[in-house]
DNA sequence: TATGAATGAGATTTCATTCAT
DNA sequence: GATGAATGAAATCTCATTCAT
C-alpha cells in the first residue's frame, strides 16, 4: 500500500517530519505541518505512511538501534573507564544524529510508553540503564571507583544529562561537541573540586 | 468574576490537575480529565478558572517564586561550597512540593514558553543560569574549584540533572530524598574516581 | 417568588442592565456581567427576575409604552406639518431615556421578534408605522406636502433616521438635542437645496 | 493551509454563510448552522477557513472594497449634486450584493469593530464620512446647498438611512431599486413640502 | 503519487439557570 | 437576599485519517 521504507521520498519526509518533531514535539506537531514542509497536502502523506505513528516509529527505533550498537560496542572494552568513556562518546555522537528522536523520548515518553508498538523502548532502557550499571559496578569492584559509589543511584544522576547536550543544537552555543565531551568527562570522574 | 485565589475549593481543584498534569503532562491532560476527577462536569471548572492555562499558569508561578526564593537565599551564603550545597538542598526540597510544575516544564516548555503569559517562565530561568555561573565564577576565582572549569559548561550540564530526581517520586525507588542529595552532591564535587 | 415589580432594587437593576446592553446589545452581555455591575453574584440575579429575557422585556414595554404615548399625542394634532414636528420631537425626547431598547431592538431584532413574548413588539411597530403614514397622507391630500410623495416609502426611509442619534449619546459630539431636532426637520421638510 | 482564496468551494461557501449572516447575524450563526447549509459536518469547514470570523473578514472586506471604489469614483466627480447622487445610487447597488455585510455591521458593528483584525472597519467608516462632507461643504460653499447647511450633522442623519434599503430585500415589498433611489434622492435634495 | 474534500471524535470554552445553605 | 457551587446544552475549533478523482 504505502511507499517502501527504503524510498528515497519517504525517507526525505521521515527527515523532515523528524525536524519539526525535534522543535516541537510529537504530539504538537501536526500532520498538516509535515505535509505543508514537504510541500503537499496533508492527506498524500498517507500515501507513504499508514499513520503519523508509522512516522514517529521509524524515527525511535533508528535511533535506538543507534544507540545500542554504541552501548555494545562500549561493553566488549575491557577497563570500566575506558567503556564509560566510550558509551559517552559514542552517545554524544548518536544523539547529534537523532534529535528527533530524542525530544521525542523527552517530551511524549509517556504516550509512547504506553502502547504495546513502542514495546520496545522499555526494552532498549532496561538495556542501557543495565550497561551502565554493569560498567561502574566493575570499576567499584577493581578500586577504581570510589568503594562508596551507588551505582544504581549514580546512573540514574546521570541518564539524563547525557541526553541534554543534543537540545542544544539549535541554539547558538560556543561549544564543540568534544568540548561538551570533554568537560562531562571530567566532570563525571573528577568533579569541580580542585585538589 | 471566576472564584477568587485563595478560595480553598479553587485550591483543592489546582491541586487536582497538578496531579494529572504531573502524571501526564499538561497538554496531554483534558478539562474533562481533571473535572472528573473532581466529580464535577467539565464546563464548571470555568466557575473557578478562565481556562485551563490559568491552572497552569497558578502552578507555573508558584514553583518558580518557590524556587527564586530558594536561589536567592542561597546565594547570600559566602562559601561558594555552601552556596551550591544549599542550591541543591533546596532545589530539591522544592520540587518535591512541586512535581506538576516540573512535568509541565519538561513535557510542555515550548509551548509554554512561547506564550506572552509565560514569559516569566523565561525572565526565572535566566535568574537561575546566573545565580549558578555566579557562584562557579567565585568557587574557580577562590582556587576552590578546578581553574580549568568552563562555568557556562558546567551549569548547562547541571541543570537539567536537578530537576530529574523528582520525576521519580512515584516509581517505587528505594532512596529517600536524603541520599539522593547526598550522592549528587558527591558526584558534582568529587566525580566518581576513587583516590 | 422574584422581587415585586416596583421594588427600587429591581429598578437599579434592570437600569444597570440596560447600560449595558446599550453598550454592547442584548444578547452580548452576559448575565454574569449584569452581576459584576452590582457587585452580586450572577445566581443573586434570579432572586429579583426569572430570566434574562424578562430584563429585556420590562425595558422593552416600557420602551414602547412611551413611544406610543408621544405618537398617540402628536396624532391628536390637526394639522400634520405639526403632528410629524411632534412626533419627531417626543420620539427624539423619548429616545434618548430609552438608549439601551433602542440598542436592543438594532442589534437584536431578529431574536425578539421571533419569540411569543415580544410579540408586542410587532404590534407597536405597525402603529407607529400607521401614525406615520396616516399623517404624511394627509399632508399629501391637503396639498401641504408634494403631491408625488410615496407616503410609505418616505416612512420607511425615514423611520430608522429617527432612532439613531440617540446612539450617538456616548460619544463626544457637539450637538445638543435641540440641534439635532431642528437639522433633522430641516432636512425632512425642505431637503438640502438652496432655493 | 487552508483552500486558497480563489477556490470555487470556498467561494460558495462564503456565499452560504454570507446568506445566513445576512438573515440572523454574525454571532447568532453557528458554524453548525453554516455547515448545515452546506452538507457537510461542521468540523469540515475549517478544511477552508481557520475561523468563523475569517468568513465574516471575507465578507466585510469585500463589502468595503466595493463601497470604497463607488466612492472614489463619485468623488472625482466635479459637481456635489451629481457626486453625491452617485455616491447615493452606487451604494445602493453595492449594498444590494452585499446584504450580509450590512447585517453584520448593524447587528454586531462592536464585536467587529473592537477587534484588531478588523481595524480597516473604522478606518473605511472614517473615510467614507469625509467623502460626504467634502461633497456637503463643496456644495454649500458654491451655494448649490442651503446657506445654514450643518454639513457633518447632516451627514450623520443621512449616512444610516442609505443603508436600510438593503434590509428590505427579502421582504415582499413592492418597490424596485430605482424608486428607492428616486425617494431617496428626492427627499434628500427637496425634503417633503410641497413649493 | 497527489489533490480536494470530507469525516468524526473529541478538545476547550461559554453561559443562562438552579439550588442548598 | 445573597453566596458558592454546580449543571447541561451548545458553541467554536482541532486533527488524524479516509477516499474518490
Amino acid at each position: 500500500m504505502t511507499t517502501p521504507r527504503n524510498s528515497e521520498r519517504r525517507t526525505h519526509l521521515v527527515q523532515l517530519a523528524g525536524d519539526l518533531f525535534a522543535e516541537k514535539g510529537f504530539r504538537a506537531t501536526t500532520v498538516r505541518e509535515i505535509a505543508d514542509a514537504a510541500g503537499i497536502l496533508s492527506g498524500s502523506l498517507y500515501h507513504h505512511f499508514d499513520s503519523k505513528e508509522s512516522i514517529g516509529d521509524e524515527l525511535l527505533s533508528a535511533f535506538l538501534d543507534d544507540v545500542l550498537a554504541g552501548y555494545r560496542a562500549a561493553a566488549a572494552e575491557p577497563d570500566p573507564r575506558r567503556a564509560i568513556e566510550q558509551i559517552v562518546r559514542s552517545s554524544t555522537a548518536t544523539l547529534s544524529r537523532h534529535r528527533a528522536a530524542l525530544t521525542m523520548l523527552q517530551n511524549d515518553w509517556t504516550y509512547f510508553s504506553a502502547q504495546p508498538r513502542f514495546a520496545y523502548l522499555r526494552t532498549a532502557m532496561k538495556e542501557i540503564e543495565q550497561t551502565w550499571i554493569d560498567q561502574l559496578d566493575r570499576g567499584r569492584e577493581s578500586g577504581l571507583f570510589r568503594a562508596d559509589l551507588d551505582t544504581r543511584l549514580t546512573y540514574r544522576l546521570l541518564r539524563d544529562i547525557l541526553w541534554i547536550p543534543t537540545s542544544w543544537a539549535q541554539s547558538k552555543n560556543a561549544w564543540t561537541d568534544d568540548q561538551i565531551v570533554d568537560g562531562l568527562l571530567r566532570l563525571l570522574f573528577d568533579g569541580i573540586t580542585a585538589r
